[in-house]
DNA sequence: CAACCGGCCTGGA
DNA sequence: CTCCAGGCCGGTT
């Protein structure tokens, strides 16, 4: 199947997160002027192109994880190879490892 | 057209 | 102030 505007907007944003930074569903959607947070997450849930789409780079307002298609522990592995500290599955200085567009 | 979703926010206990 | 539940928006399948 063919990407639309949107999954592409979305996976381009999230190539602009810089190495150790995170992002939210909520700040991610607002980049591509949508409410749809929830799309987000769908977007990346159906996602397959895990190795270019950084995924696991995207989380909850509040610096709690979220969900993640291979599992929340190889998510937390994944952002503590990118020094990201998460610590009873939420980020660790959240709002300085956020970025923002 | 109907259902699903990796969320967010607000209100009540 | 913290915890739980419900409601809600928008885009994909």
């Amino acid at each position: 199947m063919v990407p639309t505007d949107f999954l592409q907007n979305v996976y381009s944003r999230l190539g602009e997160v810089p190495f150790g930074k995170v992002t939210t569903y909520k700040r991610l959607a607002m980049a591509v002027k949508t409410k749809a947070y929830r799309s987000v997450g769908n977007a990346m849930r159906s996602n397959k192109d895990l190795t270019n789409i950084k995924c696991f780079k995207v989380v909850k307002s509040d610096g709690s994880l979220g969900g993640y298609a291979l599992g929340a522990r190889e998510k937390i592995r994944r952002l503590k190879a990118e020094g990201i500290e998460v610590k009873d599955g939420k980020i660790v200085d959240f709002k300085k490892k956020l970025f923002t567009f």
